[in-house]
DNA sequence: TGTTTGACCACGG
DNA sequence: GCCGTGGCCAAAC
């Protein structure tokens, strides 16, 4: 627990330009197909909360490099459709790259989570 | 300056 | 499974 406080120490030196940076990294390796979550992301960077991932993917809004469409929140529900435009966009995204949505729900979410913490040294 | 509000989550009952 | 509670922390008001 050391090294983690060390971590948040050191991310507390960085502005919030660099925090987005780390979240959208992190973003772009979620494979075509595949989903997380916020607070998956948030433990795996060691810093922030579920709450600052979700504030940082809003600003990466006026991206289109950043597939926030994959992440979602920890029940598997599009809880951020709402900031894309239209909000139906981010379902069809998804269900474009096969991943199947009922409800605003995805279906298998189990199956095709994908976790951050096991390919942070691909960073 | 203090309070409220989120693309959230873990936990207890 | 559902609810309340408390923690989280930047931004907006």
């Amino acid at each position: 627990m050391v090294a983690l406080q060390k971590y948040k120490a050191f991310a507390k030196s960085m502005d919030n330009e660099h925090y987005f940076e780390w979240v959208f990294a992190i973003a772009r390796k979620i494979p075509p197909g595949r989903v997380s979550t916020y607070g998956a992301i948030a433990d795996s960077l060691a810093l922030g909360s579920a709450r600052m991932v979700g504030w940082a993917l809003n600003q990466s809004a006026s991206r289109d490099d950043v597939p926030a469409h994959r992440v979602v929140n920890r029940k598997g529900e599009l809880s951020g459709r709402a900031h894309f435009s239209p909000p139906e966009r981010m379902q069809e995204l998804l269900e474009k790259e096969g991943v199947i949505v009922v409800d605003n729900r995805v279906q298998d979410f189990e199956k095709l989570f994908w976790h951050p913490a096991e390919h942070l040294e691909d960073l």
